[in-house]
DNA sequence: TGACAATATCGAAATACTGCGATAAGTAGA
DNA sequence: TCTACTTATCGCAGTATTTCGATATTGTCA
């Protein structure tokens, strides 16, 4: 739950997280992701870093923080990484804060 | 709300917040608190730096931080400054995740 | 295989946080 | 007023985070 508070506490990541909400008002479509994957959230790594409007290494290095915080899950296909919301560590954080804390 | 996950990206914090959930278990009687006052939740500084085993300007500047991000309030009687869980920012927090993130 | 594109990792500098000891400020009582 | 007690603030050293540029890795396609 640490890793979790310590993602969150960072605006940029934030935002990241709540554009996945909605991947498609926020970001272009993946025209790569094969018909199967589509519809399910994912966004590629490339896209993401443009609109947070970091580097390519500062979006990666946030994308793996949130992926060991469970927050993101990734798949890679082909070149591209798509990362996506994990909802069930949303919900369970909320969840913490309402019960425990 | 960057602020409060700032504060919750800290283990001892964490803990101070939860043991505030429940003072009459996790802390000794406020024995110089008004008759007033008793009852609403309010502990002294002493007794959580004691608990918390970290500095006493340590949890001083904790206490601030978290009383900056309004998870706490406090009130000062006499010499003894109370701290408190604010549970409208708790409750706030929550809901905050379970509706925007 | 070679060139290119997407992403990950490395190394480093700037900034922020942690947590301490020392000291200051406020309160109460003799 | 002097002293003791409680809490707040200051300054600092150690550590962690942020964020970058450079480089490595991985996958695609000609």
């Amino acid at each position: 739950m640490d890793a979790i508070f310590k993602v969150l506490a960072n605006p940029v990541r934030i935002r990241i997280l709540t554009w996945l909400k909605d991947p498609d008002t926020n970001f272009p479509p993946m025209i790569h992701l094969p018909e199967e994957e589509k519809g399910k959230g994912y966004v590629c790594v490339g896209v993401i870093q443009e609109k947070a409007g970091v580097t390519q290494s500062t979006v990666s290095h946030y994308l793996n923080l949130m992926k060991q915080a469970e927050l993101l899950s990734c798949k890679r296909i082909g070149q591209w990484t798509y990362y996506r919301r994990n909802e069930e560590t949303l919900q369970k954080t909320s969840e913490y804060i309402a019960s425990y804390l």
